[in-house]
This record gives C-alpha cells, sequence and structure tokens, in this order.
RNA sequence: GCUGGCGUGGCGCAAUUGGUAGCGCACCUGUCUUGUAAACAGGCGGUUGUCGGUUCGAGUCCGACCGUCAGCUCCA
C-alpha cells in the first residue's frame, strides 16, 4: 500500500464488514479500533471463528452487566467470561434474580444494543482501577490477583478444565485496562474492568437470550459468597442462535430420563429414595444383554468371577481407608448385634456395618485369602458389584449420577515388570468392548498427582505415570492432561467419549493402585522364594451398568440398534386372519433367539405401525394376503423404507446377521 | 449441601382478580378391522406432594417439610 508510513486502524481496513470483530495483529488478539502499521501482519478474526465467538459472547456479557446496573443500582460485578456456546455474568444483589427478571434483562440489554455503544479500551494504573472501581468489592479482589490469573491467552473458559481460571477474562498477566461504553454523544454508559478485547460497538451483538439464573460461589471456592449467576448465549447472527436452541431441543429429546420413562425402561420411585433405580422389563433385558455380552468377552479376556457382599464392618473400611478419606460420602452405618444390660450399660459392643461404597477391599480380601505366587499373576478379579454411595441430594441426576449402582468392576495384580503390558492390552480390551457397544469416538484423559493431597512415593507415582501414559501414546488415541485430577492414591486414565451428537461423556477408569496393596500387606512368593508386593490395577469398563445405560440410550435416542433392542421384532398383521401366519414367523425368530412380539390388539395396522415406530421397534413385519400366499412378510424399518414380499427365511436371516454382528440398522 | 424454579389422575397439559377440578393419550368395555404413524362409542381414574395457617370459601395466598428440575460445589 502506498501510505506505509501512515498507520491506520482494524475498523478503517474491516469496519465495513460487520462479520470482522477483531483484528489480530502480528499474532496478538485486538480491538478492532486499535492502530497499525504496514509493518504490522493484519489479520481480521470473524465472528463465526472461535476466538470471534469468544468477543461476541464476552461482549454480550458486558451489555448483560450493564443492564443488570441499570436496573439493579445495588449490584456487584463479579467475573463474567464466554463458555461454551455462551456467557455468564456473576452479581452480588440484594435479591436473586427471578425468570421474570430474565426478561426485563434481556429488553434492557436490547435497549443497549441498540444505543450502539462503542467498547472504548483504556489502560490504567492498579492506583487508577482501585479508585475508579472503590464501589465493587469483586473488581477490587481481582486487581489484586492480577498476574497470577492470566494462564491461557483468551481461551473460552473450559467448565471442564480445572487449569482454566475464568478471572484470568477479567485481568491480564501485564497491563490493567478498562472498557468503558461509550454513546454516539460520547456520554460513558458504563466500564468494566476487562483485558478484551471486545465487538466495535453494541450494535453488533443481534443474537443473544439469557437462558437461566442460579447462584455460584465467588471464584468457584464453597467457603465464598454465593452470587447470582445470570447464564446467555449469543452468536454471530439469529440464524445461529435459532439453531443452536434447536440443538437443545433436540438434545432433550434424547435424555435418558424422558426416554426411559416412554420406553418403560426404569423409574426412579419415590417410596425407594433419590438416585436408586428399578428396571422394568425393557430396560431389564437391555441390562442383562449388555451384561451377557460384557461376562463373554471377561471370559475370552482371562478375567476370573467373584462375587461379594453389598455390605461390611467398619473395619474393611478402615483398613482400606475409605472411612478416613471418604466417609462423608458412605451411607451411614447400621449398628448391629449390640446388646445392653437392664440398666443400660453395654453387655456386648455391637458392630457398624456399612454398604459398600467399592469393591476393591473386597477383592483385595480375595487375593489375600491364600498364599499367592507370582506364577498366578496377572490375576485378574471381575464382578458386577453393587456399591452405594451417598451423593449429595443436589448432584443426584437420573441414571448417570446416582446412590446405587453396579459397577463392571474389575482389578488386576500383576508384577511391577508386567503393569506395562498388561494396561496396554487392558486399554485396548476397554475400547473394543465400547465400541462394540457403539461408541467409537474417544479421547483419553490422564489424571496426575496432586502433590498437596497425595500418598505414596515420587517414584511410585512416577512409575504409575508413565506406565498410564505409555499405555495411553500405545492406543493412537488423543491424550489431553489433567494436572493434579487424580485421586489421592492413584494416578487415572479415563476414557472419553463422544456420542452422537458430539456431548463428551466420561465412560472407563483405569487407575494404578498406590495404597491398598500397601494397607492390604498383599504378597505374592517370588520366583526366588522371596515376598513381593504386586500391583493393584483397578479399572470400570462402563463405570456403571445405569450410568453406562444412560448414556448410550442418549447416544443412540432410544433407538438401540437390534442386538441390544429390547423388543427386536414386532408382527403386525394387515388384519386378525394373518395372525397365525405371523406367529409362524415369531415362532421361527424365537428359534433363532430373537425377541419378536406379535401385536395381536384390537387396534388397526396403522395404529400397530405407530405404536411400535414409538417403542423405536427395529424391525417391523408387515403381514397380509399376499406376504401369507408366499410365506412371506413385509419389512418396514425405522426409516419408514419398505421391503416387500420378503420370503419368510430371509427375513429370519436378515434379522439374526443384523443382530449377530450388532449392527445398527 | 447451597441458590432459585416447579409439584394438578400412569404420562402430557388446562382451570378468568381465591368461588369448590377439566382435556388428550394410556387403561377398561363394546362395535369395528386387508397394506405401512392415531377407527368409533361408552367407561374407570384426582380429598390438586405432605402438614399447618389466612379466609365464609384455597389447586390458586402464607409457612414448614418432602420430592423434582437447573446451576454452583462435590464425584473414591
Amino acid at each position: 500500500m502506498s501510505m506505509s508510513a501512515l498507520t491506520t486502524t482494524g475498523l478503517e481496513l474491516f469496519g465495513t464488514d460487520r462479520t470482522v470483530v477483531a483484528v489480530r495483529v502480528n499474532g496478538t488478539l485486538c480491538d478492532l479500533s486499535v492502530s497499525v502499521t504496514a509493518d504490522d501482519v493484519v489479520e481480521p478474526v470473524a465472528a463465526s471463528s472461535p476466538d470471534g465467538l469468544n468477543i461476541v459472547r464476552h461482549s454480550a456479557a458486558h451489555v448483560l452487566a450493564q443492564a443488570v446496573q441499570r436496573q439493579h443500582t445495588d449490584a456487584k460485578l463479579g467475573i463474567g467470561p464466554p463458555i461454551t456456546d455462551g456467557f455468564y455474568y456473576d452479581f452480588d444483589v440484594a435479591a436473586p434474580f427471578t425468570p421474570d427478571d430474565l426478561r426485563r434483562l434481556e429488553k434492557e440489554m436490547t435497549a443497549i444494543v441498540k444505543e450502539r455503544q462503542r467498547f472504548v479500551r483504556r489502560v490504567v494504573t492498579d492506583e487508577e482501577a482501585r479508585a475508579e472501581l472503590a464501589d465493587e468489592p469483586y473488581k477490587l479482589e481481582l486487581i489484586g490477583l492480577k498476574g497470577s490469573a492470566a494462564k491461557d491467552d483468551g481461551a473460552v473458559v473450559d467448565e471442564a478444565d480445572p487449569t482454566s481460571d475464568p478471572a484470568s477474562v477479567e485481568v491480564g498477566a501485564g497491563e490493567l485496562t478498562i472498557y468503558d461504553n461509550v454513546r454516539r454523544n460520547d456520554d460513558v454508559a458504563w466500564r468494566d474492568l476487562c483485558r478484551g478485547p471486545h465487538v466495535p460497538h453494541t450494535g453488533y451483538l443481534q443474537a443473544f437470550a439469557l437462558t437461566r439464573v442460579s447462584a455460584a460461589y465467588w471464584r468457584g471456592d464453597q467457603a465464598n459468597a454465593q452470587l447470582q449467576r445470570v447464564y446467555g448465549t449469543a452468536w454471530p447472527t439469529r440464524d445461529e442462535l435459532k439453531a443452536y436452541q434447536h440443538r437443545l431441543e433436540q438434545a432433550a429429546l434424547r435424555d435418558h430420563r424422558r426416554l426411559g420413562r416412554e420406553l418403560d425402561l426404569f423409574s426412579f420411585p419415590d417410596e425407594i429414595g433419590s438416585g436408586l433405580a428399578v428396571f422394568h422389563p425393557k430396560g431389564g433385558i437391555l441390562r442383562k444383554v449388555m451384561e451377557d455380552y460384557s461376562r463373554q468377552r471377561h471370559v475370552e479376556a482371562g478375567y476370573e468371577f467373584v462375587n461379594t457382599p453389598h455390605i461390611a464392618k467398619a473395619e474393611l473400611f478402615d483398613i482400606s481407608g475409605h472411612l478416613g478419606f471418604y466417609a462423608d460420602g458412605m451411607f451411614p452405618p447400621m449398628h448391629l448385634d449390640e446388646e445392653r444390660h437392664p440398666d443400660g450399660t453395654v453387655k456386648r459392643q455391637g458392630q457398624d456395618y456399612y454398604p459398600k461404597p467399592m469393591n476393591c477391599p473386597m477383592h483385595c480380601l480375595i487375593f489375600r485369602s491364600r498364599g499367592r505366587s507370582y506364577r498366578e499373576l496377572p490375576l485378574r478379579m471381575f464382578e458386577f458389584g453393587s456399591v452405594y454411595r451417598y451423593e449429595m441430594s443436589g448432584v443426584v441426576h437420573g441414571l448417570t449420577r446416582v446412590r446405587g449402582m453396579t459397577q463392571d468392576d474389575a482389578h488386576i495384580y500383576c508384577t511391577p515388570d508386567q503393569m506395562q503390558a498388561e494396561l496396554i492390552s487392558l486399554l485396548q480390551f476397554v475400547l473394543d468392548l465400547l465400541r462394540d457397544y457403539g461408541l467409537d469416538d474417544f479421547y483419553l484423559e490422564l489424571s496426575t498427582r496432586d502433590l498437596d493431597k497425595s500418598i505414596g512415593s515420587d517414584e511410585d507415582w512416577e512409575r504409575a505415570t508413565d506406565a498410564l501414559r505409555g499405555a495411553a501414546e500405545a492406543s493412537g488415541l488423543d491424550l489431553v492432561l489433567d494436572p493434579g485430577g487424580a485421586a489421592f492414591y492413584a494416578p487415572k486414565i479415563s476414557v472419553q467419549a463422544r456420542d452422537a451428537i458430539g456431548r463428551t461423556w466420561q465412560l472407563s477408569t483405569i487407575q494404578v493402585d498406590l495404597m491398598l496393596p500397601d494397607r492390604f500387606d498383599l504378597e505374592v512368593t517370588g520366583a526366588d522364594g522371596g515376598r513381593q508386593r504386586p500391583v493393584m490395577i483397578h479399572r470400570a469398563l462402563f463405570g456403571s451398568i445405569e450410568r453406562f445405560l444412560g448414556v448410550l440410550t442418549e447416544h443412540y435416542a432410544g433407538a438401540f440398534p437390534p442386538w441390544l433392542a429390547p423388543v427386536q421384532v414386532v408382527g403386525i398383521p394387515v388384519a386378525d386372519a394373518f395372525i397365525p401366519h405371523l406367529e409362524q414367523v415369531a415362532t421361527a425368530l424365537r428359534a433363532s433367539g430373537v425377541r419378536v412380539e406379535v401385536d395381536v390388539s384390537d387396534d388397526r395396522m396403522q395404529k400397530k405401525i405407530r405404536n411400535a415406530e414409538l417403542a423405536k421397534v427395529p424391525y417391523l413385519l408387515i403381514a397380509g394376503g399376499e406376504d401369507a400366499a408366499a410365506n412371506a412378510v413385509s419389512f418396514r424399518y425405522r426409516d419408514r423404507s419398505q421391503k416387500n414380499g420378503v420370503p419368510v427365511d430371509e427375513a429370519v436371516a436378515e434379522i439374526v446377521s443384523a443382530i449377530a454382528e450388532r449392527r445398527q440398522v
């Protein structure tokens, strides 16, 4: 450009294009109003890019905060970062917000957008910021944190990522900045401590909605004050906002709690208690199929099957350490066998029994029940073990967070030399099996030691963590680090699976235990006759059957593949006269182990088709005069396509093969 | 556990300013039934989560408790 010696601004370069919300100058995100020279490398940041979305959302958060302070003059500002799909802003207000407040705030935001207030960046000293924000105690606290808060460079706050600090959006590591919202008559409407960048003016925000209110602890600490958090969503265009809202509706249709009721799979009777599910016949058959296949694979993989009780004396959990570390999460004890004298003094001491929160202590006792040889290793114990955990009332959720569950739990005892190979084959086994259930998009997370709260030697942690990392790398999957995320006694690999609509679920976990072999004094006799401490690996593959069933239900939206479907085939006669023909077909299918029903109700054919489709049955076999005469049936598939006049033996073969191959249809 | 919302027959919903509970589906009975998503008619079913209060009168108002939903915190 001929104006190479002159400076210009991003706004002059890109300001006519509303889809550009910021610029990247020599790699650094900046406001469009930034001055640049011809020597700078200047790239536009599109609203639809990841950075652009964050800028749009963070700017929307500022507009929300201004709206709140207009309507609630007493409101003190917390923080307001962008998050996945939206933003939030925390406020200290006298009275919690109501859904009505939300509507009023949305209107106020729209008014602010119409004012087209410019976002104007201003560098301030700590002292200036403190003076200006003297009425904002939380902001003052953030100023004090300056420098320590910023780790990631403006990245979206990932609620699942403990290393990401939302406060870093407010104050960076370098200079302190305040953004003024300036009206067209140059009045300053509002200002906030923020490192930006922002969209040029509020008129850029054309597609936002406030979604919910909740309480949130200041800086995420339960010991701090509870602020009121307002959540919102914001998008570059109204169409994208609508598409997002549509996605939420679609996700709600997959909610396993809803499908569990609609498909008659399970329920949570109040009389039993929160987080305690009962499985109805259709849910029961699903569980059985899941378990049967899992058992078969475990047999093939060299596991031995054990069984243990649901309750145990306090002594067991004292030894294991659970009472010491997790008593709050355990159901309280049953005090049994105590006897008293007539005067009330204790004659016989009695015992506390606890429902077990984990199976591993009992498996360790099986290991210890006799002398063990190194030749027995690796020793793999498997159990569908029911455990009970006293989850806090606010966290219980459908089948995914329950108080009573059945883990597909295994413990592998091996030598330190065997550990690496065992972990590699174990991870492969886990992934293979998950793929058979229809999940095939994974990444791994490696949770490592939290030095402040962990036991064991540095060498043990290092060795175990290296072995887990080695197994993860051997899998070829993406590995995400979760520093400090390990339990106090064990590093962990968790398998994260993405479902059909891209949500991730933590499924399997594999842990190398650095505590229980010592606590239970587990030993094997080595080749030299000496005693050796085995390594212990914990692993739950489904996690729990309940949770996995919930995840699969959402993944498939209730339309399970034939091998899992509670009812695999429904026979529908065009008229009652063809019931005998369909019963013959059903008999042939049952002989091959197929779960088939013939709808002999008084309903008409159309209604029967509707009912079977609502039940998400994989195969509808319809038969009328033409089919009966040809000893055939007509398929109606889930996609509503038809295949008519299929000879019965061909129909049986098609269904049986889909089941055997665990294909989705 | 914390904050807020919600709580009407199995499910989904309705009941003007407080005036004494209604609809659809499901279920039961009957009459129907020939080609790919809802035949027709009749019937059964609720002391409106529980307890207490205000009122001549409460599904509607107030309080406590229980349950549930969302978020926060937590998740061996």
